[in-house]
DNA sequence: TTGACATGCAAGACGTTACTTGCATATTAT
DNA sequence: ATAATATGCAAGTAACGTCTTGCATGTCAA
């Protein structure tokens, strides 16, 4: 069911201001389209774009084509995924407690 | 008390596949010397040390200088930052609740 | 149909990154 | 003191990433 991703496509993608402001402009409002992106970064068009398309590759961004434009929606889930396989088990002793907590209170669908 | 770091410089440090392998093998036996951390990389040791110097930059790792070599120390606090600045912002609901029991908990210093 | 709008594709410029090679310095052991 | 060990410094190279310019395609409104 849950597609199994490259870390590194999904670090490099957040590894740049840039994308991870785009993350945050969607964050804020989900659904944009991509000029309405554009109108918050100092940079061409065609820059947005190719900044998109990573995160898309990074499955960090969908996106839904409506009539001649382009809607971009923000997942999540990838998020998710780096910090269960790269910050929880980081994390020092007295917090992992916490964190299994927090996984077991979630497996049981609260 | 808590210093303030670059995202953009812990992003990058966590953006190359050898410098997360550098922090897997600090995370599996801390206070490794250089040379040990070598052997497990297959580039040369300038190129480890480079990449190590990035970690230390990123606030990842500390060393500690004993006679003619040089320990290295995992310290995993930034990448809780990142988790609390940049993947709990992006939970979903459901997710945010337990996140934020998690942190509530966190903060009675249990 | 015509023009305005929204986006796509592709090649090039340019700085950055990851890695190397070669030499230098400092510490330990014999 | 000498040699082996452990690391540091610096310059060079090849690949990559970011951004641009120019043109093409598809959609909507009058």
């Amino acid at each position: 069911m849950t597609e199994r991703h490259d870390p590194d496509v999904l670090f490099k993608a957040l590894a740049d201001p840039s994308r991870r402001k785009l993350l945050d402009l969607l964050h804020a409002h989900d659904g944009r389209t991509l000029n309405d992106l554009c109108e918050h970064l100092d940079m061409t068009r065609q820059g947005v774009t190719q900044h998109l398309d990573l995160l898309e590759a990074a499955n960090l961004v969908a996106t839904v084509r409506r009539g001649r434009e382009k809607l971009h929606f923000l997942n999540p889930v990838p998020l998710q995924e780096i910090y269960e396989r790269w910050i929880a088990k980081f994390e020092k002793p007295r917090l992992k407690a916490l964190g299994d907590l927090k996984r077991r209170l979630e497996k049981t669908n609260v």
